[in-house]
DNA sequence: GCCAACGTTGGC
DNA sequence: GCCAACGTTGGC
């Protein structure tokens, strides 16, 4: 899951416990969160469009997807005038805080490793900010960016 | 700050 | 339903 470190970083989450994920205005994420997280489910955050670009730490699932409420702020930059209350377009999902990495490991890291190959995350062009990961490539990010 | 790639919008 | 214009994403 991505992340503008300047919006919203991994210290912030370590800081706060557990964040709302909002925000999220395409529609193939929105159906990843209503159809695929379950409470429980593990998750890596990944800083983008900053500096040290690639994924800092881990997270888990802790409510499933429920309406976010951004959409109808019109002071928030999410406001979506479109959506409307009785069918609400866009999902968030909370995730709590499982852990920090010592090491990013960087974008430039996880492009030379192979099971990656035919990741989204490493295709250009590529504009989900929230991608699926195989078990096997979870635990080779979370092995990287523990030793 | 640039810009390629892509999703969305809206006129037709 | 096509497609040009536009806005956004995100690496560089």
């Amino acid at each position: 899951m991505k992340s503008e470190p300047g919006e919203f970083s991994i210290d912030d989450l370590a800081k706060n416990g557990r964040e709302f994920w909002d925000g999220v205005r395409n529609y193939q994420v929105r159906n990843m969160f209503r159809d695929e997280f379950s409470v429980g489910d593990k998750a890596l955050f990944y800083h983008s469009n900053c500096s040290k670009i690639g994924v800092v730490g881990e997270m888990k699932v802790i409510q499933e997807a429920t309406t976010d409420k951004t959409q109808f702020d019109s002071k928030n930059k999410h406001f979506d005038p479109k959506s409307t209350k009785s069918a609400p377009r866009w999902l968030g999902v909370t995730v709590e805080f499982v852990s920090k990495f010592k090491h990013t490991v960087s974008l430039d890291k996880i492009k030379e490793i192979k099971l990656f190959s035919d990741s989204p995350l490493v295709k250009k062009g590529n504009r989900l900010s929230v991608m699926k990961l195989s078990k096997k490539q979870y635990d080779k990010i979370v092995q990287l960016g523990s030793k």
